[in-house]
DNA sequence: CTCAAATATGTTATATTATAACAAACGTTA
DNA sequence: TAACGTTTGTTATAATATAACATATTTGAG
């Protein structure tokens, strides 16, 4: 089990990197930002993801190979996300639609398989880029 | 431009065990299935990988980094795509659901972005792993 | 047909993303 | 304290993907 309240010293570290940055960041990028901070390796900060990903903390944009903080508090433990991505600016939004959630969430295949999560990537150009 | 009809020799072998293959293949997979026909390097793949996905013909499941056959005839050049993942047997099907690509085609977010595309990954377990 | 452009191929090297494996330290709590 | 789970540190390596350059093949305009 994962508890919800401490994060532990590399976990906060690279928290704090994501959540202050402006848009989805690479582990490696992740890696040579922390150098200062005595974290060396890759696996350092692969670990620090995964547990921050099952805290839903963050997210991972699979398109992307990159990780975002979560700014929604629809996305329980992330079994429902939905992001827009620009594909000129490379910006992420998290989409926290109530009804866009409950639609997927209700959403069954016929084919007889239950789902226990989904993630959704819309990709497009932003209001800048457009 | 992508021209719908032939394809070259490469795209076409890759393709065809693409199209073979019971589940979705990793492009070394590809790779080590193809080097009896005389194709030795990654970026051979890779290309024809790229080209069939402009076509449409084949799709990239990103949480997966495997690549699946198009099924569908709906999701035109792979604009609207979706998908259910087996979390245990891997298994990959492609959504062909007209009300559902309908509803996500039309949907706007509302900080104003347009949508040219979207992905969708749905995850849980299928009838038989259930 | 002919030549130029576009597309596809082959090849070597390298970049990027992610995990394996092992040892040590730390924090609970029984 | 002893035992357990979790986190950390570290070295090595696996897996995924692209860069760069040379050549060949196909296509289509003139
Ligand atoms: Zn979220
Ligand atoms: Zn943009
Ligand atoms: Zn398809
Ligand atoms: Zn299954």
């Amino acid at each position: 089990m994962v508890q919800a309240q401490t994060l532990s010293r590399n976990q906060q570290i690279v928290l704090d990197i994501i959540e202050k940055a402006k848009g989805p960041l690479k582990a490696y990028s992740i890696l040579f930002n922390v150098q200062k901070k005595g974290i060396n390796a890759p696996q350092q900060i692969y670990r620090a993801l995964d547990k921050l990903i099952e805290m839903g903390k963050i997210h991972k944009i699979e398109s992307k190979n990159a990780f975002v903080a979560c700014r929604s508090s629809d996305c329980e433990i992330s079994k429902a996300t939905a992001f827009s991505i620009c594909e000129s600016c490379e910006m992420v939004d998290e989409i926290s639609d109530a009804k866009l959630s409950k639609y997927l969430s209700s959403f069954n295949h016929r084919k007889g398989m239950k789902f226990k999560r989904f993630n959704l990537e819309f990709f497009g150009l932003c209001k800048k880029c457009k």
